[in-house]
DNA sequence: ATTAGCACTCACCTCTATCGAGTGCTAACA
DNA sequence: TGTTAGCACTCGATAGAGGTGAGTGCTAAT
């Protein structure tokens, strides 16, 4: 796609697409041939923008009326044109400074990392916590609620706590339940909940005609706590600064994000996608295909910790985001937030 | 007040306000005059009308247009005109069944609660789960994070889960942690988190000379755990249901309603101004004179299980709410979650 | 290949006219 | 004395007309 274009078509596309990205109003060639000292009088500017309207890069609102990039001008943009600013030393510890972990429940660290983005970037930050398949197994506790029905409390090893409600036998006492989480806490501590996950069906088989009681209720109870139904935890911070965007001051476009905003689903299911990639990576609304974002633009990094917890982080803003402003910071922080996960247990 | 007003003059302003409520237009006297038979021709239900704009209970939005009631005409008709319709054992049962309850987690029936009273009243479900303070000790448990750092978790006696990083003693070990743990839940277990407090503080004091430094260290640790800093909960459902509504369609209420409900803080302190209050309360936005939630109306109602645990429920509209629909809904959920706190632990 | 020139398009703004729902007031009526 | 019919008036909403200007496409000259 790249080698179709001149350098001046590159130019002039790359003139328009920042242009845009600034303004938020389609670009004529008058403008574009003043700004930038290209050389070139309006009318061959115009040329070459009929040339790339052509190609499907450039459309124009109406007749008379300058040109806006598409969805595929705006890819084209991102793939070949657009060099990321790195982030200086000193950016880098502003950056930093900008967060505030200490003493910061998982939860509390999530919603800051989202705060920042969003207030950064000034569109609206994203932050999925590390799914529970992805997560190291550190402690289980069983607490009973009511005869046959238990308090399930999983904590990973960066501290992120879970809780789920699950039915049991009924005749199981509390010192049952302690020992069996001893039990299991010794064995499991380590695994990722995926391994954990494999140990137990296998012990399970293992174990169906075995008379040790307890360690069968054990096998049981972990099965039905970890097997399943724990939900993604998604944290969507600013989602008023979207309403801002000249693109969505319409009430139906407001009424379609908030909408997408709030189900949560849409979202959550969009930065799955990039869950298995490394580094940024920017989804474009057009391409994402989501109706209720349409218009809008994605840019999503992964973080980790060293035993594997993956959680995504990003900003979505519309299509005419400042890209080489905004992916340096999710990039940054997206190591930021993989480092504090390891800080938040000891290295042994 | 109710007695400065005629039996005409309230039978007109009932039907203006009901009418503006099913219209969310102006009423005018010729509407009034023929879809109630009050045998009254327009004119007189001008002069009428006339009267009450003068009280304050009406006003025009301009010279030629029909009346709107204020937010004192509103609470007028809420304080003495309004007849709740009390539900029959079928709408009780259809309201039970809208609610799946089983085993969830608290914070799972909070969110349920939320999104079923948005989609009964077609308005924004709000809930804000019983508050640290007024929950009931159930169990503690401290995990090591780093080297004096540690995980608290709380469960209160209904199976809310919270949980907060604290700085500790470093040379704290695990086994320490463990028995401090068992310690806390054998001393504390049933009592309200005020009586924790108060206990703790007084035996702190008690022991300061003692020798029994590892007792001295769990109530070091609780009390760092417990004494605050546990922020409310709270669940906002049904947002983008809000937009819909007439008197928010101009794109500045719409961000002014969205960024009130994001914020979430407003909502809370409007939420705790009726903890104390027994029954259904009704807040008029005007009187509440948030700006953010200018033109809100709220009905809430507390939920409590018998120990005392105190939490919130309600449902947020435009002022001009269908109140006589909504308040035995809200009313009855508030019952519904009360007797459900209490079905979450033994009774014993 | 580039560009100046020109006719053309179309969103946007403003001005004006019209329409109609609703009012307040007054005078007539039961 | 309370009620009502009649009437002039107000004012938002809607639609159309005219002007403006930014921007285009095309053509012919450089």
């Amino acid at each position: 796609m790249a080698d179709i274009l001149n350098e001046r078509s590159q130019n002039i596309l790359e003139a328009i697409v920042e242009d845009y990205i600034t303004s938020a109003e389609p670009v004529g060639s008058r403008a574009i041939s003043r700004k930038y000292d290209f050389n070139l009088s309006p009318a061959s500017v115009r040329n070459v923008m009929a040339d790339l309207e052509e190609m499907g890069l450039l459309c124009s609102p109406h007749t008379s009326s300058g040109r806006i990039p598409t969805g595929k001008g705006f890819q084209y943009y991102i793939d070949t044109l657009l060099n990321v600013r790195t982030l200086n030393r000193n950016e880098k510890q502003n950056l930093r400074n900008s967060y505030r972990f200490q003493n910061m429940r998982m939860e509390d660290v999530m919603q800051e990392v989202g705060r920042v983005l969003s207030g950064l970037s000034q569109y609206t930050g994203l932050v999925m916590a590390p799914k529970f398949i992805s997560t190291v197994f550190r402690q289980i506790e069983f607490i009973r609620l009511t005869q046959g029905r238990l308090l399930m409390i999983y904590v990973s090893e960066t501290g992120l706590v879970q809780n789920k409600v699950i039915e049991a036998d009924p005749s199981l006492t509390v010192s049952d339940l302690e020992q069996i989480g001893n039990y299991l806490n010794s064995e499991l501590n380590g695994l990722s909940i995926q391994e954990v996950r494999s140990k137990l069906n296998q012990e399970l088989q293992e174990d169906r005609i075995h008379y040790d009681k307890l360690k069968k209720q054990a096998l049981k109870l972990s099965c039905a706590a970890l097997q399943d139904g724990i939900e993604d935890q998604l944290y969507v911070s600013g989602a008023s600064l979207m309403l801002g965007q000249p693109e969505f001051s319409t009430p139906e476009q407001m009424k379609r994000l908030v909408h997408a905003f709030e189900s949560k689903k849409l979202l959550i299911e969009l930065l799955d996608r990039g869950q298995s990639a490394q580094g940024v990576q920017i989804f474009i609304g057009s391409e994402s295909s989501q109706i209720d974002l349409e218009g809008c633009s994605l840019i999503t990094s992964n973080f980790s910790n060293q035993k594997g917890a993956i959680g995504t982080l990003g900003v979505i803003g519309p299509i005419r985001m400042n890209y080489s402003q905004v992916v340096p910071i999710v990039d940054f922080t997206a190591q930021l937030v993989s480092r504090v996960l390891d800080r938040e247990i000891d290295q042994d």
